[in-house]
DNA sequence: AATGAATGAGGATTCATTCAT
DNA sequence: AATGAATGAATCCTCATTCAT
């Protein structure tokens, strides 16, 4: 005859969980890490500063879930390529997969805001997590890519690599900063422009 | 007995101002701008608090003065192109610059940790003030390149420009984040780059 | 021609420090550690809670420096005691110093407040250091004076050494719980206790 | 249809308040009144909050039922002394009882941790409650020891029953502190000076 | 000019308590 | 009765800034 409490209801705590992902990706993206006073991300969650660290127990481990979900998003793309064989396309389809995420506008902020703040360890290795995974998604396909001949040779894997991310990152940039260039608009420039550094050139 | 004012000496004025820049750039860029403390930055520059404030009535004025700094000198160097005639060179000429500038590790990690930091009216205006310097400088050599026909004419003026600065921006990222990406190094790279966002491409 | 600062007046500082660590005496002793907000100590000290903590890094900080205090007083005393062949009456001497002490009633209701409260790491090692300090002075004097036949010898000195801390604490347990029991008026009884204590009893 | 409530269990309930009861005493012995968190309490009791403050409307009032608890103790004891007439040996008994009371560790613990925290009127009273309760015990039958001439009788009543008490709390701090230091073992000790304590002296 | 002690508003976090289920 | 999510007041502490020397 025991009480039967309230089973936790998983479903409840998710969606205020992503409630407060939400509204930390909102004021991060606006502010910066540090400029990000949980007051403000509380007020915009609509919800009280108790419940706050009932759900993340400091404000990094707020930055760490965001995060981690970017990696865990990057990780889930490329595990769904598996198995294909135009890696060259791979390249653009994550680029494009990219831009797309940066339709949100507050992506873009979010990325510029909180690169290189690697104000506690649990973040920086986040952040480091985060990286690796693009990194080496990459990786990948651009090896592939230099094998079937479909991009270009001269350079080592890892520096395309880089350079793809150098594109998305400054890519990133333009969105956060300038309202008058839209993610979706510049997409096919931005698809070219990656088309050009992968392309082995008029002398290949 | 009228107390005589010592005369400010303005020389070491101005060294001072400097020192305390040249700390402020530092700590912006490994901290960004909340993270970055005056007591932090008056340690750097081995000055004690007060003296800081004598400087600059306040932090965000640092911040102003620096990205002042910058502004200034992209002034500069646009006016020193006046009357050239190869734009299209000019660009690759400021293109290696901005690169050059970077090779101090602190540019680029400040250009990261500030940008879109516009914590106060006065740094917003400035962040704006530089941001439209480059514009400005390079939109000028973009049209005549165009006009010349040693750039790409299928796309306007100033979506070339955001699309330079974009690469630019995201080549300070790299340099900010990964030690092992350095702005020497990668400059060809960079350049090469450019020249083909900017070409007109195989059908052009 | 360097400015010569106000060089730091170690005076003005030293005075601050104990004007703060008085009000924590009090504060401690009144609401206990956890009870002594620092807004409180603040206000007893009159002063602004950015000063505290420009002279105390932590709250623990405080209590750690009032113990050290107290553990420096006891080494002092002791210290004093060398070279003196009466060790019985050294043992009294103690006694009636540290009942002297208590007449500071706030010293009483700290010592109670505090006891035991193992907050911090710091704060473990201030208490385990004075009680230390306790006991190694009293081992001495109750060894010698085992060995001249002055003190009761059916017991170890450990024993006897702590006794006696207990008829102190329970001194000190009374003057803080009862404004009628003045520490003063009780010392003869409190002296009369200790001596029964180490008295070898009628057959001894 | 009426909601017939289910009559409360009695004996559920008394149960389960001696449940949160026996983790009140465990916790603030460990932590003191103030570090003892109601979270605390409740894991260390098995209970939600919610159920915890079912049964007690405030923290405070958790302490107040402890404290209840050990004034009824002490009541019941002085209650069954009732038409003895070797006075003497009930005090002897009364402190042997009280000793063997701290054989329970956390008693100890809970007495210093305790002693002193008046955090609201309500523990204060309770705390004066119990201090009555020892004090009034034991008035009675240190007189009547007096009379019978079994005590010493050049001290006052009050100042023999405060002594008693002193060295009680004396000896309940250093088992609180001192993990050496075991009731059980030193319970002979104990009794000898108590008995020293009342002992006319040698010219008495 | 230079200093650093002093300040207090603001920020992250804790915790007793409430309440819907 | 029992639960634990939600709350916000209260707490410790940080930091930009002021000011007497």
């Amino acid at each position: 005859m025991v009480a039967v409490p309230r089973p936790v209801d998983p479903e409840r705590h998710a969606a205020r969980r992503r409630q407060i992902i939400d509204a930390g990706l909102t004021v991060f993206a606006a502010r910066g890490y540090a400029g990000a006073t949980t007051a403000l991300i509380c007020r915009t969650a609509g919800i009280g500063s108790g419940t706050f660290f009932h759900y993340f127990p400091t404000k990094a481990d707020l930055l760490v879930a965001i995060l981690e979900l970017g990696t865990t998003e990057t990780r889930d793309f490329f595990s769904a390529q598996d198995g294909r064989s135009d890696s060259a396309q791979v390249l653009l389809d994550y680029v494009r997969h990219a831009a797309a995420n940066l339709e949100d506008e507050r992506a873009a902020g979010f990325v510029n805001a909180v690169a290189g703040q690697t104000s506690t360890a649990a973040v920086a290795a986040a952040l480091e997590a985060e990286d690796r995974a693009v990194r080496d998604g990459l990786y990948v396909w651009v090896e592939r890519a230099q094998h079937d001949g479909s991009v270009r040779t001269d350079l080592p894997v890892s520096q395309l690599v880089a350079w793809i991310i150098l594109v998305l990152d400054g890519f990133a940039s333009q969105v956060a900063a300038r309202a008058e260039f839209r993610a979706t608009r510049e997409t096919p420039m931005l698809l070219e422009q990656v088309q050009r550094l992968l392309d082995s050139g008029p002398d290949g």
